[in-house]
DNA sequence: CGCCGAGAAAGTGTATACACTTATGTGAGG
DNA sequence: CCTCACATAAGTGTATACACTTTCTCGGCG
């Protein structure tokens, strides 16, 4: 059995990651090195590699000789990262209204413009992020593109649960296009505007699905 | 020689980033882990893992088979922290004036607005970095202060570049008092607009400063 | 002189070993 | 029945070993 290096790290990283992305562990849970290492056949000593990244990220916390932890479901946390989604957000659509070039613009334009897109995803969650992401690929920050793109994995489990909610979906599609509207105008101040609203009302829908979710959590 | 636990890491993790974030690594330079390693007194164990977190935090970077490497000093990036930087500062300023306690805004201006201040810092960038940071943890968000204050220590060597410039210490000292100012009697947009114009500034003056510094070092 | 390839050296990737710490279980004493 | 002490188990922290990969070196060849 050859040793095939350099992919095992990634491997546990991969699994780990989209782990904590979902409910694959219980929130706050210990995270023992051991138990994963046998779990993925491999030693202890890529998990614990995979696990500091992990750290890192926010994805997990560690506290010296206790180990490794699940972050906990914290809603204040949640509330946080959903406005620097927004403070963010707001300002790479200001930059795109402001620099990007007409054609990619009209690129955009008719991708997301079209309302039957949705149709195209598997779920709704799915286009709500591809959705945002292209938004933020247009103002021209990568690094800043990375940064939502990161902390819309970390919410990733409450875009879901708020978007179960039909009229929140049709809501957000609908949302969608006035944006969308307001950037082929360039309408930095009045785009930048809807946006941010659009974020901060997911906000409140993803914070009430993610109590209600504890709640279930708590009594089952 | 007992083996005291659960601080090498920490140690190792601590010299590697305080190096990263001055001039201790050659930018873009190979960084091994068995010379590191020695360096410390310790294993290889413990240094992967420092640097492991260092990648995520961005500081290093990372190839499969080949090793760490100190990032490299790309001043589209720098300015692309400085954007990001300016998008969350300006988020946070509207927040501290629509939200901060009364007496918390007090005691802050009556430490920041002091114009005496500076005198009591070692060196201009560490006071300006004290400002922002307690400017941002006016807005009641510890995940965004925590997230500047990570940018602050990827921009701080530039930061101190930038401010050896004497007409740019005195511009950068007045517009802190514009901007305690302005959040003293809580003008949201007009302190905003202060901040990220300064921030703007910054970031072309950091430039400036890093490119002449990449030039010096290819020249020497 | 430059290019190529084989062998050696250096370096990374992961498994394993073991010291040390924390958690767990158990029985005596209150 | 509680609790505290102590033994034991489980788990973390780091060193070390070794397989594999990349890089370097150097001699032969065009």
């Amino acid at each position: 059995m050859a040793i095939r290096r350099a992919d095992g790290v990634e491997r546990v990283y991969d699994r780990l990651r989209s782990m904590a992305m979902g409910f694959g562990f219980e929130p706050g849970q210990k995270v023992k090195e051991g138990a994963l290492a046998a779990e993925f056949g491999v030693s202890r000593t890529p998990v614990r590699e995979a696990l500091n990244r992990l750290v890192s990220e926010g994805f997990m916390s560690f506290v010296p000789n206790r180990g490794f932890f699940c972050r906990d479901i914290d809603l204040d946390e949640i509330a946080e990262l959903y406005q620097i989604r927004a403070a963010l957000e707001g300002w790479a659509f200001r930059a795109a209204c402001a620099q990007v070039q007409a054609g990619e613009l009209a690129r955009f334009c008719s991708a997301w413009g079209d309302p039957a897109r949705p149709g195209a995803f598997a779920t709704l969650d799915l286009y709500d992020a591809g959705f945002h992401a292209a938004l933020a690929g247009l103002c021209g920050n990568a690094l800043l593109a990375r940064q939502l793109g990161e902390i819309g994995d970390k919410i990733g489990v409450f875009r879901n649960l708020e978007l179960e909610d039909l009229r929140r979906r049709e809501k957000t599609l609908s949302e969608h296009q006035g944006i969308v509207e307001a950037l082929a105008r360039r309408e930095a101040e009045a785009g930048a505007a809807l946006l941010e609203r659009h974020i901060v009302e997911s906000a409140a829908n993803a914070l009430a699905a993610a109590r209600a979710r504890l709640e279930r959590a708590r009594a089952g």
